[in-house]
DNA sequence: TCAGAATGGGTAACATAATAACGTCTCTCG
DNA sequence: CGAGAGACGTTATTATGTTACCCATTCTGA
């Protein structure tokens, strides 16, 4: 299991996809589970974009680019599959996609999106973790899952602002 | 402007919501724009319902109980000009609305909420709020809007259990 | 008081997001 | 091989959200 995160700039956009699917590759051998060709192909799909893809786009892109017959179904079956095993995440407040940079451990991620170029990033805070923990404990929540997405402008669009 | 937060008890409840609305003339007033009938009404039924409610909910609830000729518009502009005032929330990973508890001054909410009995607790804290702003400022991330969405057990399911 | 602008709201159609139900194929594994 | 499970295609449907257009009311200022 490789110890560097996933994250990478664009000039070695093509390497850190293909890093992503080898890792999804190794993970899925190992849970016994199978990364089948549509699953790998949407796993792709989301990770060669940087901005959350929705379903209907990587929909269109099936259909278009791939030349598949493909319906919302088919596609959600995938997303299900790479949301379980936690390979992408879903970002709530864009009914949209992304893959998980560290996908070796269940968590959920953390995102800062620019409302710019719409980039996301994810992070893994423990402060916000832990603040949202001792918050819900202090009222006797149970907290099962965590929702933080952060919208606003992301370094390189503030400075080209 | 009252320092009373409006956290109430079901047992009180019809007054919280008279609480609520009161308040909520008393801004627009102050802001010189209009709660028409039906803002004002839909912010009751938002008010009356300590679950997010969707925006088809209310939809049905102004066509079947009030009578009211409603098409999606309708209840989406009344919604829209709620969450611009600060008068209600939206709950992104829910689709749904709920009254905002401290409409006095902007923000946005942090809630808790209960996958059982759907409650959803709006939460004001600063920890959670710092740790994000400083997660984002180590990226150079200029924070705008946070959304913070805790799903887990409210205190009353996890006794019920 | 009246003309015109601004605002609120009704109507229809459309766009996007997600699920249900059913059938077929294929890949194991005994 | 043959039974069962899993994966995927197909059709239809539901849920959620938006757009365009029109009409009525209200506000404003000559």
């Amino acid at each position: 299991m490789s110890d560097t995160p996933l994250a990478c700039t664009p000039h070695d956009h093509a390497h850190c996809v293909s890093h992503a699917l080898a890792e999804a590759d190794q993970l899925c051998a190992r849970q016994g589970v199978r990364l089948t060709a549509l699953r790998r192909r949407v796993l792709e799909l989301v990770w060669q974009s940087h901005k959350p893809l929705g379903a209907y786009d990587i929909l269109a892109i099936l259909s278009e680019q791939d030349g598949r017959r493909a319906a919302p179904p088919t596609v959600y079956r995938a997303l299900d599959f790479l949301l379980e095993n936690g390979l992408v995440h879903r970002i709530a407040s864009l009914n949209a996609f992304i893959g998980c940079n560290h996908p070796e451990h269940p968590h959920q991620g953390q995102f800062l999106i620019c409302r710019d170029c719409h980039t996301a990033i994810e992070m893994q805070e423990p402060a916000i973790r832990n603040a949202i923990g001792e918050a819900a404990a202090q009222v006797g929540f149970a907290v099962e899952g965590e929702t933080v997405e952060v919208v606003g402008l992301c370094a390189p669009c503030r400075r080209a602002a």
